[in-house]
DNA sequence: CATAAATTTGCAACTGGTTGCAAAAAACAA
DNA sequence: TTGTTTTTTGCAACCAGTTGCAAATTTATG
């Protein structure tokens, strides 16, 4: 078996508390014993087991990161940037993927029996029960790319959907363009919900704009195609934003397919800005969501909770810009 | 604090042992002891803890999935594979991001003091001392996507590249490209060199053909699309093989923006097939890499390992093909 | 040098489970 | 009914660590 506690010990000729405390930072031991400890662990090859003494700390520096969002690319990022910042922080990323069919009590319950500090869920719509569960197991969360809201059931790191939608619809305006239209993902959830929301707003605030709605699938390259594609054979309208950035080039393959071009036809504005979206084959006008910094945010977040788990939930949001590239046209003069 | 053993044992009435058993398959207790238990622990909401049952039984049920890849879009539906392929086994990924900083050595403790069962390296190169550090700290441990060779180090998983390198050659050879070029990835990653091999023998073993040899610096649009950029002003070839998808993406982006196109006047065949491969806005021709079976493979093998620690490290090939979309020109009638 | 104060050390009990073993209970046979 | 066999149960030791406390050691002070 491997090397424990025991085997240093009896090699530095020492007690088990004392080889516990030359690997505990601020603990009382001598130089002398430390050194004699060191020595020995090198020799034996000895590792502290971290489980073993997650049990008597209460600390495992487990962290639960839940996800089913394992099909747009931009999450690839979110999953690099999210393990980067656990790991400066000494937290290790316990993956969760949560598929359809794995109910999230499951999860839950599988999170609890690792005994994580906390977890970070990563997705725009939270299964229903996730925030309680996670309160009644005194198990801190946030959630990532959630919904703001004023008094939220866990704590919310994100961006402000509606705000979104309210400065696509002025970047459509601002360039001229007077029948527009929103292209969203599942009618259910609550980012796109949002973003149409404050795409409406901002229209309806204006004279002489006719706005039309409509709604993919999925926020997915062929829900977007299929969708423009629809959308085209009964009358497009002049510029639209699209509540993602696959969605996006989605729409802009059924463009390009049906012989019209992008922007000179059809603009169109993205969500995400995900590192696709400035390839120069694509160069897509998008709002920029800033990733990092909301990463940043929650992995913060969940290291103040930890020891202050009782926290009362807030919503904290990231302000977002538009990126300019080549997918609207010019501004008027 | 949260509900334990003990806890359950005094409310159901029994020792803790009982309650032990009652959540251990298989184990010796009666029907009525165990109800007792069941009826006990779920009204206090009680969870087993899996970290505490480790010490004693000697797994965790936790598996190591590093990996260095998170830029190339690929990896995505690397880990969407995994993850669901360990979940379905009960195995729980604990993941590691390699940075250019940390050093393995790092992860490797990191993953010992964690106790992983077994670890899955999901990368085309394996760190040095890798495989040396886990048959040392006797966990299993498989490199998939990595260098099939007669006797590793380690457990391979993957694909035979220099197979693959001579498959391109063969593909574009029959579709009558005689000037053919190969657009690697970094000179010193074993796939790059080993698809460039294939590639060269396959080229040599036939008359009147030409080929020219290129590396980018990464796995990357940006590196695909500035050497390609670059081969095109110094004169390029009828056709490549791209020895990456988004490689291939960024080569074609170049070749578009010169004002070529594809495969009209020049050819693209990449590797990989991940899911954009087949957006209709780019329909590459690749070769594909059965992700979902190496990944599978991969997991079994974990799993078959976790009972037998020493087997002696093979080397699992899997079968690629060409996919057949738009990028090379028809065959000659 | 003796004494007081500060530091270091080891013992033993604890974390939340598992498991070998012997005793107790239940099931079966005579 | 009793004796035998089988099943179930609880005790106690163990897994690999941590930690409060009192004893032992070192250092500082008079």
């Amino acid at each position: 078996m491997s090397v424990t506690l025991k085997d240093v010990a009896l090699r530095a000729g020492v007690s088990r508390s004392a080889v516990s405390r030359a690997f505990t930072e601020g603990a009382s031991v001598s130089a002398k014993t430390r050194a004699k400890v060191e020595r020995a662990a090198e020799e034996l090859g000895y590792q502290p087991n971290a489980l073993a003494s997650s049990l008597t700390t209460g600390r495992t520096k487990l962290i639960g990161l839940v996800s089913n969002n394992f099909h747009n690319p931009v999450f690839l990022e979110v999953f690099d940037k999210c393990t980067r910042a656990l790991q400066e922080k000494g937290l290790r990323p316990l993956l969760v993927n949560l598929t359809e069919e794995s109910e999230p009590t499951q999860a839950v319950r599988l999170l609890r029996q690792y005994s994580v500090d906390g977890v970070i869920v990563a997705s725009s719509t939270l299964p229903p029960g996730f925030a309680s569960a996670f309160r009644a197991a005194q198990i801190p969360a946030v959630h990532t790319f959630g919904r703001l809201c004023p008094s939220p059931d866990v704590h919310v790191v994100g961006i402000d959907n509606i705000d979104c939608g309210r400065m696509a619809a002025r970047e459509l305006i601002r360039r001229g363009y007077r029948k527009l239209g929103f292209l969203g993902g599942p009618i259910d959830a609550t980012s796109t919900e949002d973003r149409c929301q404050g795409f409406r707003q901002e229209v309806s605030r204006r004279r002489g704009l006719t706005a039309r709605f409509c709604f993919a699938p999925a926020y997915s390259f062929q829900a977007g195609r299929d969708r423009m594609a629809a959308l085209l054979s009964e009358g497009a309208a002049e510029a639209y934003f699209c509540a993602d950035d696959v969605l996006s080039i989605g729409a802009m393959a059924a463009i390009v397919k049906a012989g019209l071009r992008v922007p000179d036809d059809i603009g169109i504005i993205g969500l995400n800005d995900m590192e696709m979206a400035g390839w120069d084959s694509i160069n897509l006008t998008t709002i920029r969501q800033p990733v990092e910094k909301i990463i940043k945010t929650s992995v913060d977040l969940i290291v103040s909770l930890l020891d202050d788990p009782a926290r009362t939930p807030t919503a904290l949001g990231h302000p977002c810009h538009v990126v300019t590239r080549g997918t609207l046209r010019a501004l008027k003069p």
